[in-house]
DNA sequence: TACCTGACGGGCC
DNA sequence: GGGCCCGCCAGGT
């Protein structure tokens, strides 16, 4: 994941990790910018979330969340609260728009995918 | 072509 | 511990 990435090949590479993301599992943007070798990219992945509704297959958008762990993209979903109930679905507990243990459920591209 | 904005991160005060 | 500022890349106006 640390080739020559072009500039579309790095949403590909965003949008793959995050599908690699296990469920009941979370990520930030900052892990999945640095996986695709973005040091400070974080952004571009939150942009690259937003339109992410127009990639196919889906991306598990909810399970990237910022540094803090809070849900800071909720308000980009269908509903603000979509992304709340779907991580709750899939066992993850979400307390005042946080991940709950963020720092147990947090999720490293780069230690998992050992770049 | 140039400026501004955006689902962020890390460092510093 | 909390708040503020700067830096990052890409896209839209």
């Amino acid at each position: 994941m640390k080739d020559r990435n072009s500039k579309a090949d790095i949403y590909n590479a965003i949008y793959e990790i995050v599908r690699l993301c296990p469920k009941g599992r979370v990520t930030s943007y900052g892990a999945v910018a640095a996986a695709v070798g973005l040091k400070s990219g974080a952004r571009l992945v939150g942009y690259a979330m937003s339109v992410c509704k127009d990639i196919k297959p889906k991306v598990p958008a909810h399970r990237v969340v910022n540094s803090h762990g809070l849900l800071s993209g909720k308000h980009h979903f269908a509903t603000p609260e979509t992304m709340q109930l779907l991580l709750q679905k899939e066992g993850i507990q979400v307390h005042d728009d946080k991940v709950v243990d963020f720092g147990r459920l947090f999720w490293d591209p780069i230690k998992e995918l050992d770049v």
